[in-house]
Order: C-alpha cells, then sequence, then structure tokens
DNA sequence: GGAATTTGACCCCT
DNA sequence: AGGGGTCAAATTCC
C-alpha cells in the first residue's frame, strides 16, 4: 500500500513537470506539434497510471461512503470513481477505450442539453465485473464527453489490459513515429482525424481528442485537494491549445 | 438466433 | 415529489 502511495505520488509529480514543460514549449514554439503531442502523451498516460493506482488501492484505504451512508447497491459503485473529459473531434459515436461496454439506460438529466448514457461491464454477469460508466456530452460543447467510471473493472479484459500496458515503453515513446503499435493502432497523422480508440485510453484519448480533461477525485482518490485543483487548472490551459 | 441497444417503468435517495 | 440510476421487455442489428 506504501509503495502504491508513493508511486501515485512520484506519477503525479512527473505528471506536472511534464505539464508544465507542454506548457512551456508550446508556449514558445507554436509550429511544434510534435514535441506537444509527445508530452500529451506522456501526461496521459502517467495519469492513467496514476488513476489506476489510485483506483486500486483507494478501496481499502480511501473514503467507500459519503457521511457515513450505506447505499444499497450505489455502495459498491462509489467506491471508485474517475472522471474525465473526452473530446470528440467528429461527431462519432461511443468512445472505445478498449473494454466492452454494455449500454444498459440512457436519461435525460435536469439542466442538461444531452442525455446520459449508462454503460456497464460486458462481462458483468459472466464475470461479476462491477465495472460502470456514465458518458454525457458537456452542453458547452457537444464535441466534449464528459465520462465518468464507476467501480472497479475485476474482469479478464480488465486484466490483460492492464498487463500489455505495463510493458509499453515509457511515455515519452508515444507519439513517435513507426511506432508500428500493437492491435494496428494508427495514430493520426493530423490533429483533426476520424478514430477509433485503441486499447490505452488516456494516450489516446490525449493524442486524438486533444483533450484529457481531468482524473478527478471521487471516493476512491486520495489526491490532495490543493494538488487536484493544480491539475485541474492545468488540464483547462493544456486543453486551449489543441 | 444471439447479442446489443432502446426505452418506459420501477426503485431509491434527497 | 422529483431526480438519478437500474431493470427488463421490446426492438434492432449482425
Amino acid at each position: 500500500m506504501k509503495d502504491a502511495m508513493a508511486t501515485l505520488a512520484t506519477e503525479l509529480d512527473g505528471l506536472l513537470a511534464m505539464a508544465r514543460e507542454l506548457e512551456a514549449r508550446v508556449d514558445g514554439d507554436q509550429g511544434a506539434p510534435g514535441a506537444a503531442r509527445e508530452l500529451c502523451a506522456a501526461l496521459a498516460a502517467s495519469v492513467d497510471r496514476a488513476v489506476r493506482l489510485a483506483g486500486r488501492d483507494g478501496n481499502a484505504g480511501g473514503r467507500a461512503s459519503v457521511n457515513g451512508q450505506l447505499r444499497s447497491r450505489k455502495a459498491a459503485a462509489a467506491k471508485v470513481r474517475t472522471q474525465v473529459r473526452v473530446a470528440s473531434m467528429q461527431d462519432l459515436g461511443p468512445l472505445d477505450d478498449g473494454l466492452s461496454w454494455r449500454k444498459y439506460g440512457q436519461k435525460d438529466i435536469l439542466g442538461a442539453t444531452y442525455p446520459r448514457s449508462y454503460f456497464r461491464c460486458t462481462h458483468r454477469h459472466t464475470q461479476g465485473c462491477a465495472a460502470t460508466k456514465q458518458v454525457q456530452r458537456a452542453t458547452a460543447d457537444p464535441l466534449l464527453f464528459d465520462v465518468v467510471y464507476l467501480g472497479a473493472h475485476t474482469c479478464a479484459q480488465a486484466a490483460v489490459l492492464a498487463g500489455a500496458e505495463q510493458q509499453l515503453p515509457p511515455p515519452a515513446a508515444f507519439g513517435q513515429e513507426q511506432q508500428s503499435p500493437p492491435e494496428g493502432v494508427q495514430w493520426p497523422a493530423e490533429p483533426v482525424t476520424p478514430f477509433s480508440f485503441p486499447s490505452s485510453p488516456a494516450s489516446s484519448w490525449c493524442q486524438l481528442t486533444g483533450s484529457y480533461g481531468y482524473a478527478a477525485a471521487g471516493g476512491g482518490l486520495g489526491v490532495d485537494m490543493e494538488l487536484e485543483g493544480q491539475l485541474d487548472e492545468l488540464f483547462l490551459d493544456l486543453s486551449g491549445y489543441f
């Protein structure tokens, strides 16, 4: 547990450093999309690892419920909550993050222009995977999607993905050409390109959408609020560059 | 025919 | 009572 938290801290520190570096580079050189992309991908990969760590370990050590309330069905899902904002350059369908999701509901949300879609893991019944996610188009920008992940994947598919990701080269290697990534992933040559999401969620979202909004804390993430605020600001700033 | 999606109804919480 | 989340039957898709 201590190791995981230490790793999390290291990842987040690196995240901040990379974000600042990215800011500096993009600020000084408008025509440097390649370098910006590299850092952006590294940033996203780091966030992804941090979130995964927090998701795994936050359960036992974190706040599992709000105000100590017991919630029959919602209690389990409230343990891990990861929120990201994803931008789609084109009006395409559901975002494929490499995992199998099955839509089980859709609701019109008060005050929201677009309905919220509810997804759960395809292997919910076969493997008891309790992961769910909610996807909602942002009112302000229809090309932005707010995606909230609730619960942790416990299915075999998630384990395979997690294992494959650990074998990937260091984050800085992302964005390089001639990368010949696994699973036939094709990185876009231009910022705006029709896309299909490959297996690594954070890096591909960043690469392809230019906006990895934020990975914020719900119950499971024990991220310091001040740091969280800094991350929020950084992501907001960075999103403006793309 | 099986799997995924849609959609109205139901349940729980505030 | 109203809103959010889930269920499950009906429908669509492959």
